[in-house]
DNA sequence: CTGAAAGCGCTAACAA
DNA sequence: TTGTTAGCGCTTTCAG
């Protein structure tokens, strides 16, 4: 076995407090015997045992992650975000993949399983809905991530979604774009509160303010967010022989998709149709046209997030504060795919 | 705090070592004490306490990936493989960035910091080299990724880097190619044993048995293989004034960035230029055109790689493995990049 | 400033 | 088939 603190008292002459006293940077320990304790744990090679230290203290130092799942993209780069901050403060991440698996999301936050052994969660459900609220309780450290849930017990990061989505079609009708088609919509029509129906919230926003008239033929309905699907959805768009000069994907994905039929059809962009995806992903500066987008904040959503788990771990019995609502500025990155 | 095995134990009328066997399925449990057992959990929402069970069992139930950054999809693949592959054995995944950064690869490997609470790791160098071998020791259960450390005392699951090189170069000289440009070949001449050096040893390989010449300046040093890399080394190519018509990027990233600058240039792809990547990441079937590429085996490297790992968690102190070196089948997946 | 000792929640001998 | 009990390695009062 690795050796323990009883190990390093020993060989360092101290008691074992005296070693935990270093180990954990206690103030009243005199500089040779902190050397002398120093030069024993380097000698024995010691390392703590985390699992003792969070049986004793009831920290693990980690954090759970749950998305559906890190090959998208978007998912990927919060977990690279949610990684980069945990470690600021000092805390390692558990990453967990529901697989859109609703069984599996419903385990997550009932806190079944390995998350068990950590201290808190970022959460980002994608089969949950805000019907699900009672499965959320504000008695473990929580954040909700995303839109699917809201009004629930504890902190939440998202993201302006109908401004920003509003300011993604004002982007396109800036540069004279008026027939303009979304791609991305959901199929369920009773479900209100998700990242679909707000963009499409924002588009219709968007057109009406500018006195453009709907055309639900524009409109289409697409999931889950796939490139394929974009692309699927697009060339359907295509053959359906109806007029369009702009596209708003309500994500880069699905943009990109889209970006591909449309090069296999012959359309140009932005010429014959200009078009503007959603998140901000590191490869919409790189499709061939770069593809313009709404940068939702990502990196703060992951920053802060972290930070308000971070205050919840910290938060004494008493204090409770109330469940706050955080949504991070938003950016259009405008890009070849909507140049003039 | 939440309640312990004692207090199911009381409301059950059972002792703690019954509900310890109800939990653990021992078999010797009579059925009416089991369902009585089971209600008293459902009632108090018992979980139990992981760290506790980790202190005692010397078992955490959760492995560790340490790997450059999951912004990178092809290690995001990799993790959503891993995180998937660990899953049916039961086990969680934490995962490290260790960003390109020599002293966090160190930790990493010595087993500091956050990775004391994993029962094995997982390991994906960068920054480390054939040099460090020492690091390394197999009293921890450990599995090597990658192909910058060869032979050390670990088992180790990597690729056929230099044969799947050489069939993919292959691949442009059966569709006619003769002008093969390479980017993405490493700066640092000393170092050999690297995919880097490998690929360009299957390059090499495959001209040879082709009876062709080696030009070296169709061969360009890209380092770190980023997307904007592999587009300035292609403009470089290009401004150059060399003649090619086929490239083979060491991975698909550089591939995709190279498709960007070709398609600024005017260079139509395949029919001026034919391309192939490397890493058969998501994004290759939807660029455009879509991208030829190798297929390394990436989710058997995933499944074997946790598979290794269970093994050596479960070796008893006595019966010790050697190390094993393990290189699943590669497989060239041909796209319009390589359209004949 | 340092030591002694209790106990976090669980598992696994050993007893009954 | 079930109960008792001794720690796993650490933190943390409480004395000294």
């Amino acid at each position: 076995m690795s050796p323990t603190m009883h190990d390093v008292a020993r060989v360092a002459g101290v008691s074992i407090k005296t070693v935990s006293n270093v180990i954990n940077d206690f103030p009243h320990v005199r500089q040779t015997t902190r050397l002398r304790v120093m030069a024993a744990i380097e000698e024995l090679g010691y390392r703590p045992n985390l699992s003792a230290r969070g049986l004793r203290s009831g920290r693990t130092g980690v954090i759970g992650l749950a998305v559906p799942e890190l090959r998208q993209n978007y998912f990927a780069e919060l977990a690279d975000a949610v990684i980069r901050a945990a470690e600021k403060h000092d805390l390692g991440v558990l990453v967990e993949q529901t697989s859109g698996d609703r069984n599996r999301e419903i385990a997550a936050v009932t806190g079944a399983g390995r998350l068990r052994l950590t201290d808190g969660l970022l959460f980002s459900p994608e089969r949950l809905g805000q019907d699900d609220r009672h499965l959320l309780s504000n008695s473990f450290p929580f954040v909700m991530l995303g839109e699917r849930m809201f009004g629930g017990p504890t902190d939440h990061v998202t993201m302006h979604n109908v401004s920003s989505a509003q300011a993604a079609v004002e982007h396109l009708l800036a540069i004279g774009r008026r027939r303009i088609a979304l791609i991305g919509a959901h199929p369920d029509q009773r479900e209100q509160v998700r990242s679909a129906d707000l963009r499409v919230k924002g588009y219709k926003a968007a057109l009406e303010a500018a006195g453009l008239p709907l055309d639900p033929q524009l409109v289409r309905v697409v999931a889950p967010w796939h490139r394929e699907n974009g692309a699927e959805a697009m060339r359907d768009l295509i053959a359906s022989d109806i007029e369009f000069d702009g596209l708003f994907a309500l994500n880069d994905t699905l943009a990109l998709g889209a970006l591909r039929a449309l090069g296999d059809a012959g359309r140009r962009v932005p010429d014959d149709v200009a078009v503007i995806g959603f998140d901000d992903i590191d490869e919409a500066r790189f499709s061939i046209p770069s593809l313009s987008s709404v940068d939702p904040g990502r990196d703060e959503i992951a920053e802060t997030a972290v930070q308000l788990l971070v205050e919840r771990i910290n938060e004494k019995g008493d204090e409770e504060l109330p469940p706050r609502l955080i949504k991070p500025e938003f950016r259009i990155v405008a890009r070849e795919s909507t140049a003039t």
